[in-house]
DNA sequence: TCACATTTAATTGTTCGCAATTGAATCCGC
DNA sequence: GCGGATTCAATTGCGAACAATTAAATGTGA
């Protein structure tokens, strides 16, 4: 076969299918990770993880949610909810009560500090604006497009 | 301001782009962790977890290489990539070897098992495309704009 | 009512991801 | 050569991410 000797080749599709370069999956990983990193120094003055600052967007919008809420809005489950709204009780943002109703439930409420520091987070989305080097426009044209592929994605796992 | 209370605001630009929906970046974030749980179960037959995925792809294609040039074409710091190159030298797919030439370097290179393994992997791509319910056209042009915004954001990082 | 299933968070263990530091090897200017 | 800067991988510590399990509370059917 000598697939990997000096010998040419002609690539198959499955070859090139298996090229980094070809493959969205890595383009959207390594682009979660430069976010991430464009991220870091806006959030390091909000004293906030990006996971963490999604969780407060997600609270801005509305809070007194349960963590199972919480969870199916962020698309992460109670292993990762868990220790990271610990932490942000640590840092005061917000407060973590058993519902009287279900005490099953875990209710998350911002406090004033947590409700406070979205006026601080206001100024980030226009440096990730800035740091992206793209219009509005673009950035949600391509936003739809991903959601679209996300959801069709977590459609075949729920099945 | 009342900015939580009861009475009607009319919401400011920067009001809409904390919004949860409009960040391209939770939209970014979102599909690499259900591109990971679709690869999951694929992987699992492969006995490769998805970051180790991509680095057997980047050394399918050239091995032989060092730590640091394998970090560069993944966006990955030997922080991360050392333990998992342990991980993958244990399961026998990968061998590390000091470079003679120069001692500060690791060599990365595939076993027999290694090369052999690429076989098995080119089933998986396909699965993929089949579970993104897209045409091979659709997600090249989308991988082509994501790798545009990934590479301008490495951009901004660089200076 | 009572057994049994379901729901909800928390916990445990493994694997990333990265900042910061360390230590060894190499390079470079003089 | 020699000394300081640089490069490279490894290490340490912390914070996700998730599978699998646990434990408590709640719901349901006979």
């Amino acid at each position: 076969m000598d697939s990997m000797g000096i010998m040419a080749r002609k690539p198959t599709a499955a070859d090139q299918a298996l090229r980094l370069d070809n493959q969205i999956c890595f383009a959207v990983y390594s682009t979660a990770h430069a976010f991430n990193r464009v991220y870091k120094p806006l959030l390091d003055r909000l004293g906030l993880t990006y996971p963490q600052y999604l969780v407060m967007l997600a609270l801005w919008e509305r809070d007194d949610v349960a963590v199972k809420d919480l969870g199916e809005r962020l698309f992460l489950d109670s292993g990762t909810l868990t220790p990271l709204l610990k932490r942000l009780e640590a840092a005061e943002l917000i407060k973590r009560t058993r519902s009287t109703a279900d005490e099953r439930v875990v209710l998350i409420a911002l406090t004033p500090q947590g409700h406070a520091l979205r006026e601080k987070a206001k100024a980030v989305p226009q440096s990730i604006l800035a740091a992206s080097d793209c219009t509005v426009g673009e950035l949600m044209a391509m936003k739809d497009e991903i959601v679209a592929l996300r959801d069709r994605l977590n459609a075949v796992l729920g099945e």
